[in-house]
DNA sequence: GCGACAG
DNA sequence: ATCTTGTCGC
């Protein structure tokens, strides 16, 4: 499915979308906080959850499920293109308005500055930040004298590592805040909005398979 | 050329 | 990501 073409083109279209990516604060107020995750096993046959957390008590205050379909195969560096998508359509299915969104996989920390994070967040141009476990090959760290750990990637810092997680920018927030964010919503080594959204993801495609 | 590769 | 058993430890 991917040829040389095709991988060129995608990573063209990350290349510009990029230029779109707000690296600053851009918001009223962060009060309710959105996680956001896709649970699937080998088929393109998916289960999107999203979860809205209040910042002050960590506790949930809506979720929703759906049932999705997942077009574009896994690959490195294009994840967006797979679950950007299903992300947005259950998010888009909350009742209650949010105003950030936490979300499994990078943000600017990409090779072209365009991970998932950042592609959700130019799609419902809304605040998000990435967080990942792990970092997509061809990024370079720089280790920093002072915690956090300070990453960087073409002569720009992008993200921190954190309590083993990669946190970055997603779009309309600043890596002050995304940090600060990662920090105050970790209760458990996960934080709550993204470990919330992958259990229930997780939960209901079980179930679903009835 | 070979292996690695966010989820 | 998911498939899987036990195991270490609070």
């Amino acid at each position: 499915m991917y040829s040389y073409d095709l991988n060129t083109n995608l990573a063209n279209i990350q290349n510009m979308l990029a230029e779109h990516v707000i690296k600053k604060d851009d918001f009223k107020e962060l009060k309710i906080i959105a996680g956001v995750d896709v649970s699937f096993s080998q088929d393109n046959q998916a289960v999107a959850a999203a979860v809205l957390i209040d910042l002050y008590n960590l506790e949930i205050i809506e979720t929703i499920i759906q049932e999705v379909e997942l077009l574009f195969p896994y690959k490195s560096g294009f994840l967006g293109f797979r679950e950007a998508n299903a992300m947005v359509s259950v998010l888009n299915g909350l009742k209650r308005d949010y105003d950030v969104v936490m979300i499994n996989g990078h943000g600017v920390l990409h090779p072209r500055g365009f991970g998932l994070a950042s592609q959700v967040g130019v799609m419902i141009d809304k605040p998000t930040l990435g967080v990942a476990k792990r970092l997509i090959v061809g990024i370079h760290i720089v280790e920093g004298n002072h915690f956090p750990e300070l990453i960087i990637f073409t002569n720009e810092i992008l993200g921190a590592y954190l309590n083993g997680f990669y946190v970055s920018i997603g779009h309309k927030i600043s890596l002050k805040t995304a940090i600060e964010l990662f920090n105050d919503t970790s209760i458990f080594k996960t934080p709550e909005p993204i470990r919330q959204a992958h259990i229930l993801a997780t939960q209901a495609f079980k179930k679903i398979l009835d």
